[in-house]
DNA sequence: CAGGTTCTCTACCAGTTGGTAGAGAACCTG
DNA sequence: CAGGTTCTCTACCAACTGGTAGAGAACCTG
């Protein structure tokens, strides 16, 4: 009988609890998973080193729960879009890419909070994965079915979902990539990348014989 | 007058300074920068703690050290490839894919220690981002080149550089987008796995209505 | 009022970190 | 032999880390 396993079994919803979540997908998302101490997200929270403690248990646990709410998040939006767009794939793409593009730079500890998952133990991207696999099992099934009627160029699927996850990702969380592409920056600068993107993963993925 | 300002003065090529260097570019690369600590690279190294501090000053200045090195050591392979490769635009970016792709997979710390600068101070990626300038300028005048004369798609070739390097560097550092690549992973997977890049990133650049 | 929930407070703990201090031992070179 | 270079040794430091302990104070609910 461990007194608290994960997180207090009272109001899960807490809006303490939530405060914290939120504070800390902020600081983890921005400045690295591993970086930022108990004491940090207190104080970012308006709380007490303790409380974060009473409601996780365990600094593991409240980051466990970040990773947790932020993928759900990044999901939840990008199968809303999907829902509310068109239905041939390439839309569907450029739908993804959009979405996934204005959530990267509007609030960018989703994908940043991805991106870290590297140093994390490997059960944690595991966990990571199974809850990004029906939203990719998704994608491939469309891409699937579009290269049978020719209007997406022939490949791997999932190769072609996990390097588009790789070119929208690494805009947004990568300073390296990002300084070579965006040396002004700004809004303008912004549009203009959104637009490359775009163009960029749409040559990619169409079947150039067709032209789409 | 500090007494040691960033690294011995003595003879710089020390061997066990190179070894150090070698060994800690390993350890963060793979590890992430600031999951190593001084002990630990003093254990890889064969070495004392205080030797790596006697050589290097203080972590900081060794891990700078490390990153120059690295990034140095990526741009010469890719610059060496370039010269003995074709001229052609579409084939120097297929040679860049390639040869990064290589360096990726063989020697991951080459873009495990670009990924982790976000998590560093900015003059640390401004110092990359220099490094890597060169490189990046000659291949945006490559792409304009050609650009002109129609055998690349037409855009933004600073942009085209910056997705071009997501994309190589997030297959390759990125577990998310590895696993969902690559479930079963081994040689046979890699092999399949670049020649998917290849194909992605020939179609994304190349200029559909020729067809080159 | 009783009792649980939520949260703060002070105080403390052990472990790890980067870094310092200073002496000494090999080693090579002049 | 003298002197510098290279490296090890023991010992220590302050700062910070995640986490514990226990008391107490608000607060709401029955």
């Amino acid at each position: 009988m461990t007194g608290v396993p994960v997180m207090r079994p009272g109001r899960r919803a807490s809006p303490t609890a939530q405060q914290i979540v939120a504070v800390t997908a902020q600081l983890l998302g921005t400045r690295g998973i591993e970086h930022v101490s108990l004491d940090e997200i207190a104080v970012a929270a308006g709380v007490r080193k303790q409380t974060v403690l009473y409601w996780f248990g365990s600094r593991a646990a409240l980051v466990d729960t970040v990773i947790d709410v932020t993928v759900d998040e990044l999901v939840t939006e990008v199968i809303a879009a999907l829902a509310g767009g068109p239905t041939d794939a390439l839309a569907q793409v450029d739908t993804i890419v959009v979405t996934v593009f204005d959530a990267a730079v509007r609030r960018p500890h989703l994908l940043g909070v991805l991106r870290d998952l590297r140093h994390l133990p490997s059960d944690r991207s595991d966990a990571v994965t199974s809850r990004l696999r029906p939203l990719v099992d998704a994608a491939v099934d469309v891409l699937e079915q579009e290269m049978g009627q020719g209007r997406i160029r022939r490949g791997d699927p999932a190769v072609m979902v996990g390097l588009l996850y790789a070119c929208i990702g690494g805009i947004a969380a990568d300073p390296v990539a990002r300084d070579v592409m965006t040396p002004g920056g700004g809004i303008a600068g912004l549009r203009r990348l959104r637009r490359e993107v775009r163009a960029f993963v749409r040559a990619a993925v169409m079947n150039s014989a067709e032209g789409g």
